[in-house]
DNA sequence: GATGAATGAGCTTTCATTCAT
DNA sequence: AATGAATGAAAGCTCATTCAT
């Protein structure tokens, strides 16, 4: 990695940790370069707007999604097996590195405006969507899964996962996250088997 | 109902639907005053502030919603019908009314700092909590739901119906949302009974 | 005197406490006509506008002072004995009605924009200017107070007295007002004597 | 100086005169912005705020005007002659430079709202009050001026004075400031004396 | 006389973006 | 590459005043 490419995810991981927690508008370019040290005039030679910097996370993001969620796809486990590990993988990630299924949660889901312009359909979060694809068409082949329309299950896998943070993000669960996974694992297995 | 509730509830609904489609912070006071034909200063005498409108838009939403899903709760029917019930009927609004759900999207689930004040936990939100507790207890006791941690459920209703919605609206569903009630109701129902 | 100019004289009333105690521009004629219990449209039938209600006050509230001093002024007693007599009224009526010595200051003082067309010069604060001046022409003419520019002992007055209020609003006095009486009362008799 | 420090200066003394004679209130920061030829959103970057800039400004004044006392206080003059020296100087720059007297007369003296957050007390012109109390604890100490409460003496300096300027600026006065400048010189060393 | 909903100009403040250095 | 002062449009909100009832 260049330099310049160094720096320029120092500047998506510290505009993703501030967009999530403290909002995207409430968030301004002066805000972050201060956090970076840097200038704003400099950070405009890394992203030509706040509008294209935030599309850049959102990619950057569902690709290391993504790349978790293959790590799962590649074993030789079950589908069951293979739902609880994305369960607890997508819990770990909320709990360790928050901002950035909050970055999904609050900022990529909200703001259409922002996103509308280049990241069309699922464009910018492919990274993520194609890895739950193939995670549900190899189950759906080895018959272990129901064959039904890929965004009902689509649906059920990225709503129920994202709501629960939600929840856990307005401090309303009585549990934490994790404990949460046998019982969550089960639910979409039965939702999704043959 | 006086004439000065008719109109703070005409604001509501003007609001709601600006803020679903153009976004919270892209609407201004003045656009919603504008749709409305009203002045600003006047609107300002129905809602203190842009913030403490936008929680009022929450409960009231909440409460409409909670309301039909009431409807469904009181039916004689078993948890399985009740669940393509409530699909049925939150798929419905969305496509008739989507500013609705469209405002638990896009402005309720992701500007914690505008609600954080007043709407901690789930307090302008209970009318629509509410009623999806009573169905799941009620499952639950007689014997037709899996008795689980109640988030788990909730979670999944909220979550998952919310995302399919979402896709909706990024336009990436290759089909109608109703076409999806069947697919989604089994999943749900397959998730959550004993 | 007619209901109507009872009123009018709750109104002025009612204005000054609040000018006085919040500031011209941080009082609004709602706030008055709120602590009233009357309609804002209902006050502008008793004062056209809200520059005028302050012009009617710094008159009233001149009267009311100038009357007091005018009391001191018939009395048998020497300049000196005046003095103190005066500073005392004065005192007494900062600490018992503070609104009026505050009103002064903070808004009669310092508004210039406000006062300017209608009280020119000291137009409506004559009726306390007055009584100062037979105060001390009377002393002069006894031989008692030395002869000299009216305003040099007018400003002496004024500004003396007007300065120790603001320094006890101020929270800066160690002690009292009327424990400065004796000390002030003497210095200003120092100053004016022959 | 540095570039920003003189322009820093610049923004506090076209804001004083405009503050000074047109009113707090109604002096916006367009207005001080046009006068200076800069905008809106730069004048932010210097002050972050209406309410500090005016701190800022009676900070400044203040200081100014303590130095000036003080080049009297270190004089080996007696008390009436200083006495004399602070008048002139002060009526001096009543005239010439008369938005710095009229800032605390109009400004500081009425906006309470304004500086009772960071200039409690009388911690913002503590430079102009300190001398003062330096030239009359030095008159006491060589037996010039009687040993009273020093608020006492404080409160005849800048009544007095400040009472004059505000005469003035009523244009109630028959003569020019400085053709007074023995009268009160005379009256105020009468005042305090031994 | 009395009401208070309605007006709308005007305020302070913010912030994405630019550009001379 | 790097700086940060500068821009200015636009936001949320206030409030003296009016007027239909």
């Amino acid at each position: 990695m260049t330099k310049k490419e160094l720096k320029r995810e120092s500047i998506i991981q510290a505009s993703l940790k501030l967009f999530s927690s403290n909002g995207f508008h409430k968030t301004t370019i002066p805000d972050i370069a201060k956090v970076l040290g840097m200038s704003v005039g400099n950070l405009y030679n890394y992203f030509k707007s706040k509008d294209i910097l935030a599309k850049e996370i959102i990619k950057y993001t569902s690709e290391i999604l993504g790349q978790e969620i293959k790590k799962v796809n590649i074993l030789d486990i079950s589908s069951e097996e293979k739902i609880k590990k994305i369960v607890e993988l997508y819990f770990k990630m909320a709990e360790e590195k928050p901002e950035m299924i909050e970055y999904f949660l609050r900022v990529y889901l909200s703001h259409r405006e922002v996103f509308s312009d280049g990241c069309e359909g699922m464009l910018c979060v492919s990274g993520f969507v194609t890895e739950i694809m193939i995670f549900f068409d190899d189950g759906v082949e080895r018959g272990e899964l129901r064959d039904q329309d890929f965004f009902s299950a689509f649906g059920l896998f990225m709503g129920y996962l994202g709501g629960m943070v939600f929840l856990k993000g307005e401090n309303i669960l009585p549990k934490e996250l994790h404990e949460y996974i046998d019982d969550i694992s089960k639910n979409i297995y039965n939702a999704l088997k043959v």
